[in-house]
DNA sequence: TTTGATGCAAACTTTTTGCAGCTAC
DNA sequence: GTAGCTGCAAAAAGTTTGCATCAAA
């Protein structure tokens, strides 16, 4: 989600080597990974971190504001540590999300502010279609038929 | 989710009670329920209408087009039976999502084709905020300080 | 030294699935 | 009569949490 506000890191919070990893981690990846695929990553360099770990330190840095949440059509949930305005497309085929930078969100966002009385702090925008490597596999399905 | 193009009731499906009353449950509610929470509706007038039945029904309604599932920060999946392009906003503090018209959104879906190599098919927008009625508790908290 | 963070495993929540019987067509 | 659908219950999938121990500041 992409937060109007700017937000601290939680006082009295520690930088440990898990956490660390985990934001280093995250800025390293341009794919959207689910808690599951950063733990696998995490393994390789920290073979005795937990999932629970990677889950309470997402959720920490969530809530602080360094990284977002991306809830779509899957089952898991995706994060995203890129703090620019842009918005998401999730793949039908395979299941991956691509960024897409879009100058009108701004403006968006004030139409929507405009339009309700609630006070709106942020927003996640998922679009759904086919990646080109999808569109191929799926081109090539009909022509055999 | 939004779909761009019209999609076909699945050939070959029966229109059972429970899939009628599904379907006039979710037409019939202007919030967005949760899977739960339907099953709950339902059973007042089919009391041993299954859990298990109400997924399989929003998962064939939301293949088939006719209803469209909200992911967002929550745990839980809300499904929504509107058709017209809309988004949706969830409030942070009680978690109610609400509707809200925006004309631009044809206009953000075509920029977005515009820039991306997939096959755009549909959208899915959730703003987040603070819905009218917890701002007043928001505000009273603080006065009270 | 203090207390926030970790690893582990168990618990929890939400959703999916197998199966025998039922019913729309 | 056929095969899609249902209720039930068990299983799966994803996430959270309790607790003893560890380590950052």
């Amino acid at each position: 989600m992409k937060r109007s506000e700017t937000s601290t890191f939680p006082a009295g919070s520690r930088m440990t080597v898990q956490r660390r990893a985990i934001l280093e981690q995250l800025a390293g990846m341009d794919s959207h990974p689910t808690a599951e695929e950063l733990h696998r990553e995490l393994r390789r360099h920290l073979p005795h971190i937990s999932l629970g770990t990677v889950y309470r330190n997402l959720d920490l840095l969530c809530r602080a504001g360094a990284v977002s949440r991306l809830d779509g059509n899957g089952s898991q949930v995706r994060y995203d540590g890129r703090q620019e305005p842009h918005l998401h497309i999730r793949c039908e085929g395979c299941g991956r999300v691509d960024d897409i930078p879009v100058p009108e969100l701004p403006a968006l966002q004030r139409s929507v502010a405009g339009r309700t009385d609630y006070e709106v702090r942020g927003y996640s925008i998922m679009f759904e279609g086919l990646c080109p490597r999808c569109r191929r596999k799926q081109e090539n399905r009909k022509d055999r038929r």
